[in-house]
DNA sequence: CCTCTATCTTTGTCCTGGACAAATAGGCTG
DNA sequence: CAGCCTATTTGTCCAGGACAAAGATAGAGG
C-alpha cells in the first residue's frame, strides 16, 4: 500500500482551483516554484500539480500580504505563522483610533448579525440625516473593514457581508433622497468606474453627495471600459463624469484609464475623478476631487461657471 | 506615416483582456489560433497578440454557441453573420419571442432614458406585484438584453444602465417586503456567486423569491470564493447554500466550484444551485433548482423535511 | 429498428523553459 | 530631503508538445 501517510492526491487542488481560490494565475503559480521553491505541489498519476491545503492557505496569506505592499520575494519564505503575524501586525496603528461606530460595525460582523449590522446602519443614517453619512461616516466604516480585513481580523466572507448591507442602507436613502427635492436639469452627472476597479461603495458614496446636490445622477456600475463610458457620455450629454478609485486601485492605472478617458471624452464633459487612491492626481483636463465633502462646491462652482446668472437656490 | 488604415495596434484587446471579455483561457485562444487558423490576432511591438474588435466579437458569438452545444471545429470557419443567424436561430426557440415589456425596456435602453426606464421597471412591479415580477417578468428582460447585448444590438453601457436600474427597483421592492410579514426563522439562506460569476442579478431574484417564501437571506453579494463561502456558511448557521449562474457562466467551471464547494461544506448543510446557465447539472449532494418557480415548493419541501410536524403557514 | 458498447476524433488544459517590460528598490547627486 | 538614474524583482507572455475527458461514430446484439 502506498497510501499510508499521504491521501490520495487526487483530491487536492489542480492548479486551476488554485488560481480560482487564491486570485493568483498559473503562470504566477509556476513562475514561484521555479524561483522560490514555494510552493512546491506534488504531481498526480498524469504528472499535474496537486497542491496541499496547507500551501494553499500560505498562498492566501501571501496574496493578501502582496496586495498590502509587501513583495513575494522578501516574505515567501517565512512560515505560515510569521506570515500571520505580519498581517495582524499590518496597520495596527492607523491614522484614527478608530471611532465608537466603527468598532460596533466590526462587532456585529465579527457575530456574523447581519440583521442588526444592517439596523444599526439604518438608525446611524437616520441619526446623522444622508449629509453627514455619506460624507464622514460611511468613507470612515469602509476604511475600518478595509483595515481589518487587511489585518486578517475579517474573512473575505464577512467584507463581502458589510458591502452588502452598506450598500442596500445607502442605496435606500439615496432613492429617498431623490423623492423630495426635484431635482434640477444640470448638471447630468454619470458615474461609473474603470475596468480593474470593482469597489462599488466609492461610487455610491459620491452618488449620493452629487443628488444631495440636485444633479441628475446616472450610474452605470462599475467596471465600465473607457470607451463605452466615453460613449455613454455622449449618449446621455453628460456634464460631468465622475470616476471612483478606491484604497486599493494602483495609481499608474488610473492615471492611464483617466487619459484614455479624457481623450475619447469631449472637451465639453468634466471629467471628476476621486476616492481613496493614494497617489491619484489631477492631470490636464481632469479635475481631481479630494473627499466627498469637496464634491457640493465643486457642483456649485460648475453652476457658477455654466450659467453665471441663474440664482442659486 | 505608418498609421493610416490600422489604428494604433496597441489600443486593440490583450490576450488577457479577451480571456476576460469572452471567458476563453489563454491556452484556449492559443490552441485554437494553431489549429484553426482563428482568431488571427495581429502583433504589437514586443511581438505579443493584440486582438481586433471584430474577431472578439466573433469569439463572443462561439463562446455561447459553444456552450449551447456547438463544437467549435464545425463553426469556427463561418462567418460572423452566419454564427449571428444560428444564435438567433437558437434562441427562435425560446418560450416567448419577445414580450411587449422587453421591448419598451430595450426602446427605452436605446433612448438612454436612465429615469424612465426605472420609473417603468417600478410601475411594472408594482402593477404585477413582487413574486410575478421576480419569477417571470425580471428573467424574462435580464434574457432580452443580454440577448441584444449577443446580437450587437446594445453597447456594453446599455447592459450596464439597464442592470443598475434593474438592481435598484427589485432590492427597493426586497427591502419592502422584508417589512410587512415578519420571517420565519428558517430555513436560514445564503446567498452568493462563486469567483467565476460576476452576475448579480440572478442572485438577487433568487433572494426575492426566498424571501417571499418567508426565509431568512444573507446575501454575501458576488464572486465569493468557495472556502469563504463554507465558512460563511458554518459561522451563519445557515441551512441552504443557494448559489446563482448566469447564462454566461461555463458548465464546468460550475460543477467543479459546485464540487469543491460541497466538499468544504458540512453535509447537513443543502446546497441549492440555479440559473440560466446552460449545461448546469445536479451532482451529489447538489440540488439543482431549475427557475425561480422551483424555489417556492423547494422551500415547502424543505421545511416538511426538517420538521414534519410544524403546521405551514 | 432501437440500444448498448467499443473505437476513433475532437478539444481543453496542462507541461517546460525561455524571454522581457513594467514596477519597484537602491544609490547617487544637487 | 527631493529628484534622477540604474539594478533588481516580478508578472505575464510565448512556442510547441502532450494527453485525458468528452463527444461522435460505427458495429454488435436484442
Amino acid at each position: 500500500m502506498t497510501n499510508s501517510p499521504d491521501l490520495d492526491v487526487s483530491a487536492l487542488m489542480s492548479i486551476a482551483a488554485v488560481e480560482r481560490d487564491c486570485g493568483l494565475a498559473k503562470d504566477t503559480l509556476r513562475v514561484w516554484e521555479r524561483r522560490y521553491g514555494f510552493p512546491q505541489p506534488l504531481r498526480d498519476a498524469h504528472d499535474e500539480r496537486r497542491y496541499p491545503a496547507d500551501q494553499v492557505a500560505k498562498l492566501r496569506l501571501l496574496r493578501r500580504l502582496i496586495d498590502a505592499g509587501h513583495r513575494p520575494g522578501k516574505i515567501v519564505g517565512h512560515s505560515t505563522e510569521d506570515l500571520s503575524a505580519l498581517l495582524r501586525g499590518l496597520e495596527a496603528h492607523g491614522p484614527e483610533p478608530e471611532s465608537p461606530a466603527a468598532r460596533e460595525v466590526l462587532a456585529r460582523l465579527a457575530a456574523h448579525d447581519a440583521e442588526r449590522l444592517r439596523d444599526f446602519l439604518a438608525a446611524l443614517l437616520t441619526r446623522t440625516g444622508l449629509r453627514v453619512f455619506a460624507a464622514e461616516i460611511a468613507p470612515q466604516l469602509a476604511h475600518a473593514v478595509g483595515a481589518a480585513w487587511a489585518r486578517g481580523e475579517l474573512e473575505i466572507h464577512q467584507e463581502h457581508l458589510f458591502t452588502e448591507q452598506f450598500t442596500t442602507v445607502l442605496r435606500g436613502a439615496i432613492n429617498a433622497a431623490l423623492g423630495d427635492g426635484a431635482p434640477r436639469d444640470r448638471p447630468r452627472v454619470l458615474l461609473s468606474t474603470l475596468p480593474q476597479e470593482p469597489h462599488a461603495l466609492g461610487l455610491l458614496m459620491a452618488e449620493a453627495m452629487f443628488v444631495l446636490e440636485g444633479c441628475r445622477c446616472i450610474s452605470l456600475g462599475v467596471q465600465t471600459p473607457a470607451p463605452d463610458i466615453a460613449t455613454a457620455a455622449r449618449a446621455h450629454g453628460a456634464d460631468i463624469l465622475a470616476l471612483s478609485f478606491s484604497a486599493m486601485a494602483h495609481a499608474a492605472q488610473a492615471q492611464a484609464g483617466l487619459a484614455e478617458l479624457r481623450a475619447a471624452t469631449p472637451p465639453a464633459t468634466e471629467i471628476w475623478a476621486g476616492g481613496a487612491c493614494p497617489g491619484l492626481r489631477a492631470q490636464p483636463g481632469v479635475l481631481l476631487v479630494r473627499g466627498l465633502d469637496a464634491i457640493g462646491p465643486a457642483v456649485t462652482a460648475w453652476r457658477l461657471r455654466s450659467d453665471p446668472y441663474e440664482a442659486p437656490r
